[in-house]
This record gives C-alpha cells, structure tokens and sequence, in this order.
DNA sequence: CTTGAAATTGAAGCAGG
DNA sequence: CCTGCTTCAATTTCAAG
C-alpha cells in the first residue's frame, strides 16, 4: 500500500514558523509575524494551517513533578510473556492509564515497553510496579531504572535565529 | 534540624487550576475563571503565582515528527566506561544540544543514558550513534531500540471533572 | 486573597489584491 | 496565498473590600 503524503512538505516559511512556536510556544500571534515580517492575518492563518495539517498538535503544560507531591521518577523496562497484538495492547492502553504514567515507549525487540513514571516514594514506585506492572499476568519481568535527572534535547528542528529586536 | 518547605502545598483551588490547564494548555483564563467561579483578575493572579512558584514550568509544543522529515524513533541506551562527574556532565550536556535528541534520562545503575531521539531513517539513525554518541571516548557501549509508538500517560494529577458548561 | 471596572492589547472575520 | 481594516474578545492593571 502506498504511503499517502497529504502534503509533500513544509515550505521555509513554515518551518521558520514552526522554529520559533517550538523555541516559545506561548509566543502571541501579533509577537511572531512581527518577527517574520508578515501581516498578522497572514500568519494566523499559517499556524491554523499548520495546526490542521497536523504538524503542530497541539501543547503541552510542563509541571514540577516534584512539586506535585511526585519527586521520584523511574524508567521501567517491560518484558511480556507472549507478544500477540491482543494482549499487547490491553496492556499499553492499560498503562497509559494509570495514574503515574507519565510516558509509555512500545519498543521492538525482546522488551516490550518503557514507562516513564512520576511517584511520591520508593514505596509507592514498589507499588506501581506491583500493582500496576506485573499484575498483569503477560508481564514476564520488569526492571526499574531510578531517574536521577531528565532533561529535555534540543529536538529535531534547527535553532531559529535570535530576534533582532 | 526542621526541613523548610518554601510553601507547604497547593490548596485546593491551585491543584484544580492545575488539573484543568494540564487537560488543556491552552485555555482562556476567562474560560478557566468561568469553570471555576472566579473572578478574571484572581484566576489570572492565581496561573501566575503558580508560574512563579515554579509548580507551572512552561508549555512544550507538541510536533508531528514524521511531518518534520523525522519518522523514525529509538532509545539509545548508553553505558560509560568511567563515571565520575566531569565525563558525566560533559557528554550529557553535549547529548542534549545534538540535533535530533528528543529527551535523555540520566539514570541510577550500570547503564546511564537513555536518549530518545528522532531521525530521518536508519541510515540517520546509524550516523547519529557513530558520530553523535560513541565518538565519546567515555561511552562504552550503546543499545538502540526502535520505538513503534509513544504515548503520553494520563500523568500524576486526577482527572478534572468535567466542564459542565 | 479576592474583586469589578477601566484601559490596553491581542485575535478573528472579511472583502479585495 | 497574502494583506489592511474593522470588530470583537481576552488580558492586565489597579484601587479597594
């Protein structure tokens, strides 16, 4: 089956668009076609476009985990016992909802799943897992990675030039 | 000696501002002052206070990182030869400002890294270990995992009930 | 800590190039 | 596909309870 491109791609005015909504995304309209020397109708109508077209999906609030009564984050590694899509996906649709879960990685190869978890304590982390994790009877094994510190990458867009006003 | 919190906690009114600006970043306030019976000019006091105290961070744009030209997803799993803190800090801060890193963990245990990173197609994928990564003298081994699919957990707040307007 | 009303600023809609 | 103009909606500020 051929793959269907809505869009071939994002023409340079987009992606300078897009660059400068991912360095700030709470950047007003009126702020960012200053900067791109466009009209404000003119760039409020490429970020609803590109909003549409689905290359921006939308925000995300970023929040002190800590501060939220979560200090502790882990990285678990998920090992299942038989791999059939049923069972694999009552389980990731079952893990993502679970209070805690901040991300879950499906992953090839012979472990299954990565969850990135937020909890109050070392008591509580034994306990996601427990009741959570290996409740499940197609988990074979977990491991969990105590996370000292998670930092965010620089991503997959070049750094916008600096404002020059 | 007494452990000094800065502030105790969020009451109430801050753990409900959260929960319904978490759902959905990009709220009016005059909307979220509405669903909470506030007055505009508290709401607003309120988001801001929660910004300055940190508990709020920022927001993160959310991106389709096929649409950008990065299709393919992996987490690298890195494991150093040395770990004192010097090698340590300079190849993590050297990870996060690589092109295509989405996010690194640095975590407890004989492994150290986890990236997660976003790439063109294998070829890229390949370079982006060779020459991003096991160019560190420091890095022992690495482990590259494709991902099939990421999804966002539901988190560590409660649902917010729903608007009933 | 909260409020309403005033003043400022930003967003949206639209007809035309 | 881009623009300026008009109209409408949201945010900020502030003196006061």
């Amino acid at each position: 089956m051929k793959k269907r491109e809505q869009r071939p791609l994002l023409d340079e005015l987009d992606r300078r668009i897009v660059g400068l909504l991912a360095a700030d995304p709470e950047l007003t309209n009126k702020a960012l076609a200053r900067r791109l020397g466009l009209a404000e109708s003119t760039c409020a109508y490429r970020v609803r476009a590109l909003r549409e077209r689905g290359v921006v999906e939308g925000t995300t609030l970023r929040l002190d985990l800590a501060a939220l009564g979560h200090p502790l984050q882990a990285l678990i590694k998920v090992r299942l016992e038989r791999h059939n899509a049923e069972h694999v996906n009552r389980l990731y649709a079952s893990l993502v909802k679970t209070p805690g879960v901040i991300q879950v990685f499906h992953v090839a190869g012979a472990d299954d799943f990565y969850l990135h978890v937020a909890v109050a304590d070392a008591e509580a982390l034994r306990d996601f897992v427990l009741l959570h994790v290996t409740v499940h009877r197609v988990v074979r094994q977990t491991e969990t990675h105590l996370i000292f510190e998670r930092r965010e990458g620089v991503g997959v867009l070049p750094a916008p030039d600096p404002a020059t006003d």
